[in-house]
DNA sequence: TTGAAAGCGCTAACAA
DNA sequence: TTGTTAGCGCTTTCAA
C-alpha cells in the first residue's frame, strides 16, 4: 500500500538510477554527461540512457550548478519587452543561446533604474553565466559594476561611452546620413530632427550624424529645429514636435530619430493640419513590424534584429570559452526603405 | 600579496557574513530571510544587513532552491515571442510573479511541438515551481503530462478541452459574436471567415460563434464562405483568402480569426482589385499594436492582454501556496472597437 | 573503467 | 534567540 503510494511522488535521481543498475552515482553521473560519457562503456551509458528515459530523470540542473559554480543561464535584459524592436534580438539571442545549451532569463527595466538594478541583482542571484544588456546608457555605471565584478557581458543595440566591453550595435551614423541625405537629395532644406534621449548611444550618434550630414549639405541646422525627447515613446515624439510646430519654426522634412517617435510625430501633424508626405516628409528609424501598412507608409531605416541577438550571443559564448578575450565591436549597417512618407517638398 | 589577490574573487556566502560577524551562519541565513527574521535580535538583524551589503553578498539562490525544493521560478511558454500579441501577456504576469518574490523563465515554441517539449523539459530541469502556458491546443498531450506530474499549471490565451486545470482565457465566442453581429447589423449578408487552426481553442471557439451568429442571424454559413488556416500568420491570411476568392465566393466581409490573419487577408483583397471597406468590410481580433494605424484602420476587438497574464499569475501563486485548489477558469471580455475598415455594404 | 568521498551554499529540524 | 548538524543532487578529484 505504501509501496505503491503515488502521492508524494519523490524526484527521480542518479541515485535511483544507480541503485536500480547497482552502479554507482558517480558512474551514473558520468554516463549522463557529455563530457564524461568516454570515460564509460558505451554498454552502461546505453543502460543508464534506458534507466533514466524509464524513470523519468530529469536532471537537476541546480545542483549541478552549485557545484560547477555555472549555471548554463545567461541573462538578457532589455528596455522595453512592448517595443518591438526588442522580441527580435531576444528572440536571435535565445536560439543561438539555447545552441550552445544555455537558458535565457529575459527581464525588462521599462527605461527604469531601479528595475534595471534588481533584475541585474536577480540575475547575479540566479547565478547567470553571463548578460547581454540592451538597456545601456552611454554613462553607465550598473554596468561599470558588472564589469568591475568581473560579468562576462555583451552590450546590444545600445553602447556606452569608453568602456571596455564587447558590443553588437548598429551604425546609427550610417543609419542617419542615409536617410539625411535621402531628404536632402529630395531637395528639402528645413529638416527637423526628433531627437532620442541623448543619454543613449543611439539617440546621441543619431543626433550627431544628423547634424554632421546637414553641415556637408550646407544646411542650416543649428539647432532651431532639433528637438530632443526624454524617451523613445508615441507621446514623447508627438508631444516635442508640438513645441516646435508652437515655435513658428518651418520646416518641410522630420527625421525622427525611431519609428515609435515618428507616429507621435504623425499625430502631431495630423492635428496640426499637416498632412504627410505632402506638407512634410517623416522618415523613422528600426522599421519596426507593420510600419510599412501605416498611412503614409513609413520611410524608416531597416536594422538586423535577429542577426543583433545571434551575433552578440556568439560573442557572449565565445567570451564565456575564453574570459580573456579582447572586447569586440560589431556594426550592423541598417538599410534605407523609401516608401510613402517621404517626397519632395512642395512649395520649394 | 596573495592574500590581496582580487584576480579570483571568490564568490561571497553567508559564511564569510558570519565569520566576520563571529555568528554561525545559520544566523546569518536567518537574519537574512524575511521569514524567519522575527526569530533574531533586531540588533542581529541590522549588523547582518551592514556586513552584507559591506561584502557586497548576493544570496545564491541555487542553493537555496536546492534545500527547499523550491526553486522560485516560474516558465512561462508562449506561441511566439514575435507576434505583439504575447509581449503584453508575458509582461502582465512578469509584475505580478515578480510582486510575489518569482522569477520567469521565457520561451518561445513558434508553433512547433519539439520545441515545445524541448523548453518544458529545459524549465522542469531548472525545477520551475509552475508554469504558465499560453500554447496549449485542444489536446494537449504535454500539458496532460505536466498535469500528471503534478506540475502546477496556469494556460493564458489558449486553454484545453476537457481537463481540469486553470486558465485565463478571453471570452472568444463573445468576441467573434459581436464582430459579426457588428457586420450583419450593417447589412452584410455574405459574410466570409478565416478561421484559425481548429485545433485550438481560440480557433475553434471563434469559428463556432461566427458559424452560431450567423444562424442566429437567420445567414448562411453553410461552409461555402469558411475558410481554415494552418497557423496563425499574415501569410496564411493570404493565401487563405486568395483561395476563397478563386473559388469566386461571393461576400461583402470578412470575419478574420485574428489581426494578423485580418493583414493577410488585406493584401489579398488589394491584389485582388478589392477595397477595403468599399468593396469589403474587415475585422479583427485582438487590438494589436498600430491596426489603428494602418491603412484602412481596422475594426477588431481588443483585448486585456496585461490583465491576462496579471490574473493568471495571480492564479499560478495561488495554486502555488495551495496546490489543492480547484482549477478555474477565467473569461475576459473582449471590446469591439469600430474603425474604418467596416462599413455597410455598396452593392445590397 | 568504476567506486569512494567530499563539498558547492544554503536551510531547517533539533538542541541548547 | 542562537548554535549544531545534516543534507538537498550533483560533479569531481583521488584511489582502486
Amino acid at each position: 500500500m505504501s509501496k505503491t503510494n503515488q502521492v508524494k511522488r519523490r524526484k527521480v535521481t542518479i541515485i535511483d538510477i544507480a541503485n536500480r543498475l547497482g552502479l554507482h552515482p558517480s558512474t551514473v553521473s558520468r554516463a549522463l554527461s557529455p563530457d564524461s560519457q568516454k570515460m564509460i562503456t558505451s554498454e552502461v551509458v546505453r543502460k543508464v540512457a534506458k534507466a533514466a528515459q524509464e524513470l523519468g530523470y530529469v536532471p537537476n540542473s541546480m545542483a549541478a550548478a552549485l557545484k560547477k559554480g555555472r549555471s548554463a543561464m545567461v541573462g538578457i535584459l532589455v528596455p522595453d519587452l512592448l517595443d518591438p524592436v526588442f522580441p527580435p534580438i531576444i528572440h536571435g539571442a535565445q536560439q543561438e543561446l539555447e545552441k550552445a545549451g544555455f537558458t535565457t532569463l529575459v527581464a525588462s527595466s521599462y527605461e527604469n533604474l531601479a528595475e534595471e538594478r534588481v533584475a541585474i541583482q536577480r540575475m547575479r542571484s540566479r547565478l547567470v553565466d553571463g548578460m547581454m544588456i540592451a538597456t545601456a546608457k552611454r554613462q553607465d555605471p550598473l554596468i561599470e559594476e558588472c564589469l568591475a565584478l568581473g560579468i562576462p557581458l555583451v552590450l546590444m543595440y545600445r553602447t556606452v561611452d569608453n568602456l571596455a566591453v564587447s558590443a553588437v550595435v548598429n551604425d546609427d551614423a550610417y543609419g542617419i546620413q542615409t536617410a539625411t541625405e535621402h531628404l536632402i537629395s529630395l531637395g528639402h532644406c528645413h529638416i527637423a530632427h526628433i531627437a532620442g534621449p541623448q543619454n543613449t548611444s543611439t539617440g546621441y550618434l543619431r543626433h550627431q550624424a544628423f547634424v554632421n550630414t546637414m553641415q556637408a549639405g550646407n544646411l542650416n541646422s543649428n539647432g532651431d529645429l532639433i528637438a530632443f525627447v526624454e524617451q523613445y515613446s508615441e507621446r514623447e515624439g508627438y508631444l516635442k514636435l508640438k513645441e516646435l510646430m508652437a515655435m513658428k519654426r518651418e520646416f518641410t522634412a522630420i527625421v525622427a530619430s525611431s519609428d515609435i517617435l515618428a507616429l507621435g510625430c504623425l499625430d502631431a501633424l495630423a492635428e496640426a493640419g499637416l498632412r504627410c508626405p505632402e506638407d512634410v516628409s517623416l522618415t523613422g528609424y528600426n522599421d519596426v513590424p507593420m510600419v510599412n501598412r501605416i498611412s503614409p507608409p513609413l520611410t524608416t531605416l531597416q536594422i538586423q534584429q535577429f542577426e543583433m541577438g545571434e551575433l552578440a550571443a556568439k560573442t557572449l559564448v565565445e567570451l564565456l570559452n575564453n574570459p580573456a578575450l579582447t572586447p569586440r565591436e560589431i556594426y550592423l549597417r541598417p538599410k534605407l526603405v523609401v516608401r510613402g512618407s517621404t517626397r519632395p517638398p512642395s512649395q520649394i
